[in-house]
DNA sequence: CATACTTATTAAAGTAGTTTAATAAGTATT
DNA sequence: AATACTTATTAAACTACTTTAATAAGTATG
């Protein structure tokens, strides 16, 4: 209630972020484009696109054919005109990958890790980069942890870093917007980004991994972070007399191959079942080096023993380092393109 | 991507439900107070104010104590400019509360029910209602079924009214703003609406009755429908070897009393924690009449056994009846303060 | 009780968008 | 080739908010 309404020295901001992300999005388009698409008037975008066409911030792709009158200029986003940077903040290194607004990656390297070194060694390297790359607008951080609102609320194993305000540090230290988020949230948002658009659908990644399955959550295109960030520990469903999930899905020693796989297909399709019944997601996605086509079909068919097959999502495998990297590209491509320059 | 942006002309509609809001949650306001509150110029706020005095809809309630300058005056929303009305459609009746811009009842009736006598029964006896209080400004509609942007998608037993757009009829009908909402998510924002502010926070209703559980959902304060509208029917949660949450808490005739009570509180907490492990929620509600604080004390022992208890939810119980009422009223007030007049 | 100081209100100028009309540049038709 | 017709662009008038300055109405103090 009573919030803050959006003022008129808010629409610049707004406006540009329109045409940047139309001009991204459809690849090209005119200036009755943009006008209609965004439902701004033709001479304000006419004054945008010449701002920034000085800056340098358009390419111009010529004449459109005609479409029985004047032909009309046609514009492009200029993809290297801001840069970001992805960071995999890891036990021993952080990986970063730098990158233009439509995505292309222009470098990727290994820095020291700062849940080991610390945050200066990190910071200091980050600093060449901005060096060498002056159009870096950006910074996004995936953490193997909790985060909320770029702060770091629970990291396993690095105490010392609870409830360390990553977004606040280094936007302070850098002048640049910084974005942080936990890397199963960024997996999803980034399977969300490459699938087709759908309007705001729910989606689960689903991650199995050596420290026990985890899972992000998208429900009506938001990340759901839970109360105590701890939405998505999945390994806690209670689905048997005496097994949780990740108890369930734990090989055990000794025991027949063929019947071991069929107890985990089972476990599987009864966390879809739950999912959605709760949830009734859209889809839920595996990592591909988890899964195979056989599998899927399996767990398919035994969910629809649980519930009917109209309501279950759909099963994918997906590339979960690529979904991962491509989203935290997303994130950081959000805050480009809504600088206010 | 690429959505329209709210213009200038789009001002005028934010600011009056800003204003409204405003002095509907404060109680009353000044001028200063507003302009700050809603980060509007003073000039503006005094504009429309003038024009919402004018009209009727605001009243002065004097000056306030002078705080070192000149007295500022006060002003308060008139509660009965506008009215609404909740209808809660059931089998053989439809109960109807009328109330004003503060949830002040009006008048409470049963009208014939549409899902047994058709349409044309319950359209007119509306109008009749609309005829005596002209100031009804919204129709807010709770369905004991699934829906999804006004329309119906599913309503167990009424199949020739599956896929129908209730809001769109009465919209073009009777020329006032129409929502319409599924009972139980009605419910869970009526109580999301009656508690404490919290900011955006995840709620699950959970609620027996005799035709199996269903939950009310929300997520970051959004309403969760899924895919195919299947969200929140937890009775499909398989929780044990052979049995889901329905079977586990469906009586069974002729065993120990004592026995079956503990069984039914391990089904529920075995819910709850999927609802933990899952969503996170800050609080589960359910319906007082169903539970007692022993049982709910008892349910939160046995869930802290499934998964620590720093992450589970706040266990309540509230008045069912209360909560959808006040869900459907927040909802037409909502309408009534986004009017464009 | 006059003066200084606060705070509310009113008035005027400024800003940034929209709408509407005029112009430019092209295509199709006779 | 002249005319009618489209469509893109430019220019001028308009709208609605904000900012800034001026005024009004009150309180506290020497």
């Amino acid at each position: 209630m009573s919030e803050k309404i959006s003022t008129p020295k808010d629409m610049k901001k707004e406006i540009l972020r329109g045409i940047r992300a139309t001009l991204l999005s459809c690849g090209s388009a005119t200036k009755v484009e943009l006008s209609e698409k965004l439902g701004i008037s033709f001479p304000t975008i006419t004054k945008f696109i010449h701002q920034m066409e000085e800056a340098g911030e358009l390419l111009t792709l010529g004449l459109d054919e005609s479409s029985g009158g004047r032909r009309a200029q046609r514009y492009a986003y200029n993809p290297d005109y801001q840069l970001s940077v992805a960071l995999f903040l890891e036990r021993t290194e952080t990986q970063y990958t730098i990158y233009n607004s439509m995505g292309e990656v222009k470098e990727k390297g290994i820095s020291p890790g700062f849940l080991l070194d610390g945050i200066e060694t990190l910071a200091e390297q980050i600093e060449s980069l901005i060096k060498r790359f002056p159009r870096i607008g950006s910074l996004a951080f995936g953490v193997p942890g909790s985060v909320n609102g770029g702060r770091i609320i629970y990291i396993p194993g690095y105490e010392k870093y609870h409830d360390f305000d990553l977004k606040d540090h280094f936007e302070t230290r850098f002048k640049l917007p910084v974005v942080v988020e936990n890397d199963m949230n960024a997996a999803v948002l980034g399977y969300y980004d490459k699938m087709d658009v759908q309007d705001n659908p729910s989606l689960v990644y689903l991650y199995f991994g050596q420290n026990g399955p985890g899972a992000g959550i998208l429900v009506n295109g938001n990340v759901v972070r839970g109360s105590t960030s701890f939405s998505g520990e999945v390994s806690f469903v209670p689905l048997y007399d005496r097994r949780n999930f990740q108890q369930a899905i734990t090989y055990v020693e000794g025991t027949n191959a063929a019947i071991n796989e069929a107890d985990r297909i089972d476990a599987v399709s009864r966390l879809i079942a739950s999912l959605t019944a709760i949830l009734n997601p859209n889809a839920v996605i595996f990592n591909r080096d988890e899964v195979n086509d056989r599998l899927l079909t399996a767990i398919s068919a035994r969910s629809a023993s649980y519930i009917s097959k109209e309501h279950l999502p759909k099963l994918t495998a997906s590339d979960w380092q690529e979904d991962y990297l491509n989203g935290l590209k997303r994130l950081g491509l959000n805050l480009l393109i809504s600088a206010d320059h």
